[in-house]
RNA sequence: CGCGGGGUGGAGCAGUCUGGAAGCUCGUCGGGCUCAUAACCCGAAGGUCGUAGGUUCAAAUCCUACCCCCGCAACCA
C-alpha cells in the first residue's frame, strides 16, 4: 500500500529584511500540519522558501553597497537559519534565484506567450513624467493626470499582459462549486466581491524599470513580473516542466493539498494563480487558507510599533525557548480573526498550560515513581473504576486532534492534547498515590497508578510531537518511552511493564515571572534602541530626473495659515482645511489624518503647493497641497516657517 | 448607500447556520491535598450576550434600525 501524497506549501518570503514573529507563524504552522500528517502516515512534501526579485531588493543592495545576489544570500541564508532554528522540516527551501527555476519561469513565460495568454502591449494609455505613471483613458480626469493634474504623454513603453478576464468565468465556477478552496470560508466573499465580480484588468506581467529579475528570453529588455515568478515556486520546486517533462516528484504531488499564506495575499493565490494554473492547463491546488495575523497587543503600548518593537522570533527563543514559542504562536491564533501576543499573554500561557499542566505533570509523575519503586514502572493490575475514565479519555483524544487537525483547527487540537494532561493531574487526585504508598498491601494498587500515569503521558506526548517535538522527545527520555505511531496509539498499555524512568527528572519548562520577563525586554529594547540611534536611519528614496530651474520656476509655494480644519467623513485619511494666503482661502485636503488632529491643525502656518491644478478627493474639491515630510515609517511632518512668517508670503 | 468580519462576566475566546436553562482558558475569592515547578484537585463570585424595537410559548441565536471596532477596496494633490 503506498502512502498518499501530501503537498503542503507557505508563501515564500520576500527578502528585503528580517521576518518578524508573523512570519514565522506560518513556517511553524506549516512544518506541524506537515509533521501531524507525516505521522498520520501520508507521504508529505513540505516547501518553503524564499522571493528574492525585484525593484526594492536592487535598492536595498545599492544602498548596502553590495550585489542584489549578495543581497538576498544574506537574508535567505538568515531566513533559513530562523527557520533551522523553529525545528521546522521543510522538505525543500526554494529561491526565486534558483537556476532551474529561473530557468522554468522562462520556459513558463514563453509557454504563455506563444499559446496567446500573454501578450505584448502597452502601458494603456498616458504616461505623466513627474509622476512616473501610467494611466489608462478611463483613469485621467479632463484629460489630464489624475494624480497631479498635469498634461499626459502617450508613452511607448512596451509591457508584457496577461489576459486575465479569459479564465475569469471558469475561475468564479471554480470557486463556486468547491467552497473547501478559499478558507477561512469569509474571504471568499471578498475575494469574489471585490475582484472578480468587477471583473478583472489584465494582468501586466513584465517591467522594464529594473533589471533585478529573470530576463524574458526572448525579449531582454523586460524581466518576469513577481506574479508568474514567485507564485510558480509551487511548481517548479517538485520538477514542473513547461516542455511537458515533468518529474516524478512533480506528478506525484501536484495539485498541492494546502497552500499555507497570510491572508494579504490570499488575492494573488486565489485569483492570479489560479488562472495561471489553468493558462498551462495545470490542476488547481486543493486548498488556499489565508491564515490571520498574529498582532502585537497594547498593553501599555509596550510592544506599539511606534516605538520600534516588532517581535522577532529569535528575540523569542532567548527568553522562552523555541518550543514554548511554538506553543504559544500555534495555540493563540484563532482561525479567522487576528491573534494578540502580548508579553503578558505568553507568560500567562507558558506558565499555566507548559509548566503547570505540563510539566509539572511529567516532573511529580516520575519523582514518584522513583520515591516509591526506584523508578520502575511496572503494571500492578490492580484496576478500579476510576481507571477506565481515565483511559478512555485518553484513547479518544487522538481522534479528538485528528478531527480537529482535519479542518485545520490547530489550535483546538492543542487543547484537546492538553486536557489530556489536565486529566492525568486529577487522575492523581482521585487516586491520591502518597495515600496508598502508606499502606503495604496497596503497592500493586500504587504501581498500577503510576503505571497508567506514565502510559497516559506517553500517548499524550506522542500527540504532542508535530507540535512540540524537542519537547516530546524530552518526555520520551525521561519517560524511556517512546513515541506510539498512530496505529498503535489506539491501544491503551504498551509501555513495557518492568521500564525504568530517568532517576532525575529535569524541568521541562520553569515557571516565569512577568516583571523579570519585561524588565529583560526593556533592557533588550533600550539596548536595540540605542544601536537605532547611532545608525541613524539614512533615508535614500529613488532619485527623479534632473529638471532645469525653468521646471522649478513652474511651481509656487506660498506660506498657508490653516484657518479651519475638519476631518473628511468616510475616508481614513483625510482632513479637509481651510488656508488662508494673501487675501484669499484655498479649501485644501490632505492625506495627514492619523498624524495631526483638526484642533491641531488650526493656526499653523504651512507651506503649500499653490498652483496646483484643484482636484476633486472623497468628493471635496482640493485646490493644492501641504507639504509634508515622511520617515521611513510613515511617520509625517508638515513644513512649517522656521521663523513667522504672515500667510502668503512667497517660498522661492 | 463600495465589499466583508466582529462587539458574550476583569482579560482572551467558543456558542449564532439547525432558537429551548450562558460555556471554555486565564485571573479573583474560598476550600482540599502535599507526590510535584507556591504546583495539583474541588467549589464560588462575576455577564441586561453593543443599543433600540420586532417575530415566538421561548432569542446570544431569526427579522428591522442604529452605534462602535477591525480587515479589504478606494483615497493620501
Amino acid at each position: 500500500m503506498s502512502k498518499k501524497p501530501y503537498y503542503i506549501t507557505t508563501a515564500i518570503v520576500y527578502t528585503s529584511g528580517k521576518p518578524h514573529i508573523g512570519n514565522t507563524y506560518e513556517i511553524i504552522l506549516a512544518d506541524s500540519i506537515a509533521r501531524f500528517r507525516r505521522w498520520e502516515g501520508y507521504d508529505v512534501f513540505l516547501q518553503t522558501g524564499t522571493d528574492e526579485h525585484g525593484q526594492k531588493i536592487e535598492l536595498a543592495a545599492k544602498e548596502a553597497g553590495i550585489s542584489p545576489k549578495e543581497y538576498v544570500d544574506n537574508i535567505a541564508g538568515l531566513i533559513k537559519d530562523i527557520w533551522d532554528m523553529m525545528n521546522t522540516s521543510y522538505d525543500k527551501f526554494i529561491r526565486t534565484t534558483d537556476p532551474d527555476h529561473e530557468k522554468q519561469i522562462q520556459k513558463i513565460f514563453k509557454k504563455l506567450y506563444d499559446q496567446g495568454d500573454i501578450y505584448k502591449g502597452y502601458y494603456e494609455g498616458m504616461y505623466c513624467t513627474p509622476c512616473e505613471s501610467f494611466f489608462t483613458t478611463s483613469q485621467l480626469k479632463d484629460g489630464k493626470c489624475p494624480d497631479c493634474g498635469r498634461e499626459v504623454q502617450y508613452a511607448k513603453e512596451d509591457a508584457y499582459f496577461f489576459k486575465m478576464s479569459k479564465y475569469a468565468d471558469r475561475l468564479m465556477a471554480h470557486i463556486q462549486e468547491n467552497p473547501e478552496f478559499i478558507q477561512p470560508e469569509s474571504r471568499k466573499n471578498e475575494m469574489v466581491n471585490n475582484f472578480l465580480k468587477p471583473g478583472l484588468q489584465d494582468l501586466c506581467v513584465s517591467r522594464t524599470s529594473f533589471k533585478w529579475g529573470i530576463p524574458v528570453d526572448f525579449d531582454n529588455k523586460h524581466v518576469v513580473y513577481v506574479w508568474i515568478d514567485a507564485l510558480c515556486n509551487y511548481i517548479t520546486g517538485i520538477g514542473y516542466d513547461a516542455d511537458g517533462n515533468s518529474s516524478e516528484q512533480f506528478n506525484k504531488y501536484w495539485p498541492a493539498d494546502l497552500h499555507l499564506i497570510g491572508k494579504d495575499i490570499l488575492r494573488f493565490h486565489t485569483i492570479y494563480w489560479p488562472i495561471i494554473l489553468m493558462a498551462l492547463d495545470i490542476p488547481l491546488p486543493k486548498q488556499v487558507f489565508g491564515h490571520p495575523w498574529l498582532l502585537q497587543g497594547g498593553s501599555g503600548d509596550k510592544m506599539s510599533k511606534s516605538r520600534g518593537n516588532v517581535l522577532y522570533a529569535d528575540d523569542l527563543v532567548k527568553l522562552f525557548g523555541v518550543d514554548a514559542v511554538r506553543y504559544f504562536v500555534l495555540h493563540e491564533m484563532p482561525y479567522d480573526n487576528d491573534g494578540i501576543i502580548t508579553w503578558e499573554l505568553l507568560v500567562e500561557r507558558i506558565n499555566s498550560e507548559l509548566a503547570n499542566t505540563l510539566g509539572n505533570l511529567v516532573n511529580r509523575t516520575i519523582s514518584m515513581s522513583n520515591k516509591y519503586f526506584d523508578g520502575i514502572v511496572k503494571d500492578g493490575k490492580v484496576y478500579e473504576p476510576v481507571d477506565d475514565e481515565l483511559k478512555k479519555l485518553v484513547l479518544d483524544t487522538p481522534n479528538r486532534v485528528i478531527a480537529k487537525m482535519e479542518k485545520l483547527r490547530v489550535a483546538d487540537a492543542l487543547t484537546e492534547i492538553f486536557n489530556l494532561f489536565k486529566r492525568c493531574n486529577k487522575y492523581i487526585d482521585e487516586t491520591m498515590p502518597w495515600i496508598l504508598a502508606k499502606e503495604e498491601d496497596k503497592k500493586d494498587r500504587l504501581a498500577t497508578v503510576l503505571y497508567n500515569l506514565v502510559e497516559s503521558i506517553c500517548i499524550g506526548a506522542s500527540l504532542l510531537k508535530p507540535f512540540m517535538p524537542e519537547t516530546a522527545d524530552k518526555i520520551f527520555i525521561q519517560l524511556s518511552g517512546k513515541e506510539r505511531t498512530a496505529e498503535e496509539i489506539k491501544t491503551f498499555g504498551l509501555y513495557p511493564s518492568g521500564t525504568k524512568v530517568t532517576d532525575k527528572p529535569e524541568i521541562l519548562f520553569a515557571r516565569l515571572d512577568i516583571k523579570e520577563v519585561l524588565e529583560k525586554v526593556e533592557a533588550s529594547e533600550e539596548a536595540d534602541k540605542n544601536q537605532d540611534q547611532e545608525t541613524e536611519a539614512a533615508i535614500d528614496i529613488e532619485a527623479k530626473p534632473e529638471i532645469t530651474y525653468d521646471d522649478f520656476a513652474k511651481l509656487q509655494f506660498q506660506v498657508g495659515e490653516i484657518i479651519a480644519c475638519e476631518e473628511v467623513k468616510k475616508s481614513k485619511k483625510l482632513l479637509c482645511s481651510q488656508v488662508k494666503i494673501g487675501s484669499q482661502v484655498k479649501q485644501i485636503v490632505s492625506g495627514i489624518k492619523g498624524h495631526y488632529t483638526p484642533e491641531e491643525m488650526v493656526g499653523k502656518k504651512v507651506m503649500v503647493v499653490v498652483n496646483l491644478k484643484p482636484a476633486t478627493l472623497a468628493g471635496l474639491l482640493s485646490e493644492g497641497m501641504l507639504l509634508c515630510a515622511e520617515d521611513a515609517e510613515g511617520n509625517l511632518a508638515l513644513m512649517v516657517p522656521e521663523k513667522d512668517m504672515p500667510a502668503g508670503a512667497e517660498i522661492s
